[in-house]
DNA sequence: TTAACAAATATTGTTAACAAAGATTGTTAT
DNA sequence: ATAACAATCTTTGTTAACAATATTTGTTAA
């Protein structure tokens, strides 16, 4: 294993990110995480500037680190962004695909569903993204798969604050399409799906009312506030 | 003025790669640099993080900081990465530009023509940097000028390891012609214009033969090996 | 009871000293 | 003269103490 505390910490938080146990506007201090991770403010302090690299979390002076919580507008260009990098992503895709990478996909998806029917949002949202990132590998292009690992993160802490209703439904029928373009090796319909399934995505958010709240307390004390 | 050193470090050696006085390979050691800018290591350190994050410098363990030499392999990623995020930027553009828009590019193209007839590189390379990150401002999509910024500072490096003949003199030419679609609100012309254009400047590389020796220390002490 | 102020507490930022690892230089033996 | 080894020096990594800044808590007066 990675022993290194750094990017222990990056890994812990970013897989925390991507099952919704942190939300948008947490607070990460620094003293708590030295103590879960038996380590140093200064391999914390690493790890935080590492994290707002990657624009999940913002430094604030004085103040401390907390997880991004996009605007409207930013998650607007995020979308936009994304739907430029999965485009070729999904071109370089097409040209690779193996018939392995076909049944990994299909697994994915099936998982995906699995977890839906188990109401295991969780597992639900980190398949979704691990489904897009493995295109991104399957692409070849590091660059690309590195700004999409930063770019599907920041969504999901998107679609956490701008709950709208079961997009999650429309997903998996989304990825079924995009992995039948990719095994009939249909370009043109692979990136139309593509596109179309990132703007049912966007489409799917409210960005009306819920000023992000601090939800997570609420919930804490009060008990699922259905 | 932004006194904060940290920042202050970052913007001194993006500056300094776009002019390429820095090369690739180059070490940024931190006594060095905390002396350069009378500030303690722990700034220096802050610094050299960001700009690792900005895949600029690598870091080394126990080695320390050096400014990254992009592989063959991974220079082509970074010009199809351009050409993916290029493509969005200038659909935005076409949409967005006013004519004083038009009038700044139109001097920043005869300014780098300026510059290259007085054999002036490092302000050639530096206009031509921001003629890029012009546009991407015009986009309005700070998540594609970011990612942008990122890949035109790698490219310049790119340039400086693999230098090919002129495609300065095509440079120019492109530009002119991207603006004019631009002008023209022509948006299919002025789409494969850009992809033209970086492809125009990745096949300007030569990935043959100079596999990177110390060639600044050969020059300072041998004079100009022309 | 609420609002404003003050004290106490906790958190982040800075600094310097020390430890560990790597690079360089000098020496010696073949 | 060259190669291997050893000692020295330089550089990076870690740690802890201290300073500065926010936040919280408690008190008092309206």
């Amino acid at each position: 294993m990675d022993a290194q505390p750094e990017s222990q910490i990056v890994n812990a938080v970013l897989n925390a990110i991507s099952e919704q146990r942190l939300r948008a506007g947490e607070k990460l201090g620094e003293q708590m995480l030295s103590e879960l991770f038996n380590c140093n403010r200064a391999n914390v302090r690493r790890a935080l500037a590492s994290l707002a690299a990657k624009q999940v979390v913002e430094l604030r002076p004085n103040r401390g680190a907390f997880v991004v919580a996009p605007s409207a507008q930013e998650a607007r260009e995020i979308f936009q962004a994304r739907r430029a990098i999965e485009r070729t992503i999904a071109r370089q895709a097409v040209a690779r695909v193996s018939d392995s990478d076909i049944a990994y996909l299909r697994a994915n998806i099936a998982a995906e569903t699995e977890a839906r029917l188990h109401r295991d949002k969780p597992t639900e949202l980190r398949l979704s993204q691990q489904f897009h990132m493995y295109l991104a590998q399957l692409s070849g292009n590091r660059v690309l798969e590195r700004f999409l690992a930063e770019l599907t993160m920041r969504s999901t802490l998107i679609l956490g604050m701008y709950p709208g209703e079961g997009h999650s439904c429309s997903n998996c029928d989304d990825h079924t399409g995009i992995v039948d373009a990719l095994m009939a090796r249909d370009e043109e319909l692979l990136l139309r799906l593509t596109d179309q399934h990132l703007r049912h995505l966007e489409a799917g958010l409210n960005f009306d009312l819920p000023p992000v709240s601090s939800i997570s307390l609420r919930d804490q004390l009060l008990g699922q506030s259905k």
